[in-house]
DNA sequence: AAAATAGTCTACTAATTCTGTCAAGTATTA
DNA sequence: TAATACTTGACAGAATTAGTAGACTATTTT
């Protein structure tokens, strides 16, 4: 129920690693699809989607490869799932292309439309920055951020 | 991005049909139909499923119809869609069924568990009655209830 | 200049999932 | 026993997903 595809998933997968390089110049799709263990022509066209909308920016020939348009901390979670795949639309009513038909008496409709925005919020609230604190302290800051203290290890 | 399914639309929209009747008996297959605008023989399919889950009774026969198991108040949105479709697995590897391959460096792994409770949470917390109150007062309470206090009228 | 490196673009397709329909039942009550 | 309603399972078209393939363009190093 509610997956998100995969990809979109590689997508930030993809970004964690251009942004964990940062302060070390370009990173290339090879080293990205051997961390993430995805292949490389479909991240081509990932990481193409991504450039399009700006996010990052690509250096072509040797020594080159993708780096961050801003600094991690500036880029969120829910502005890559955008540019990837639209905005948050759990339903097709709440689509801005397709739009409610049967507004009068849609009772679900303000359900869905809550739900949504819960999650928009919280996608555009956690950056790549955060990310990558979560990656470094094995997941405590992530947590800390997202469940306000309540801290939970495996 | 993160579109949930008609099915499981169209289930939450029949069990709020059956819920307006809990007070004045069984709601027939044709009578949701035709006020929720969808085929007899597709929620034949999904009444029965949520018939098997329990969380409504059939009456056959003549004045038969569907009715709720318990009152509107305690059926939660969430139990509904975990029914139809399974618990909330944002990502493959969230999903109690096929778990998470790449365990170890999974960064994006707790970010999409931290959504993922979030999303149950906020579905645990929303019941058919909300769904009724909200339709009453159009739509005031449920706005109430889901963004505290924050009313956004269009 | 040539070779190597690296990204760009477009088309195509296999597999899966979604969204239902259809048909032939079974059960209950007036 | 007729009418009403639920039950079950098979099936199928459409849409989406998840990639692959291949030819091309740009840049840098030698």
């Amino acid at each position: 129920m509610l997956r998100l595809s995969t990809k979109c998933q590689y997508g930030v997968r993809a970004m964690f690693e251009i942004a964990k390089g940062y302060n070390s110049g370009p990173v290339t799709i090879k080293e990205i699809s051997e961390k993430q263990d995805v292949s490389v022509a479909y991240l081509e066209q990932i990481l193409n989607q991504l450039r399009k909308a700006g996010i990052i920016k690509s250096v072509k020939g040797p020594g080159g490869g993708y780096i961050l348009d801003k600094e991690p901390g500036s880029i969120s979670i829910g502005a890559i799932l955008r540019e990837l795949e639209g905005p948050v639309a759990i339903t097709s009513c709440l689509d801005p292309k397709e739009g409610c038909i049967r507004v009068e008496g849609c009772v679900t409709h303000l359900l869905w439309k809550s739900l949504g925005e819960k999650i928009e919020a919280f996608l555009d609230n956690m950056t790549l920055q955060d990310l990558i604190n979560g990656s470094e302290s094995r997941g405590e800051q992530l947590i800390t951020i997202t469940r306000k203290g309540k801290r939970i290890r495996k």
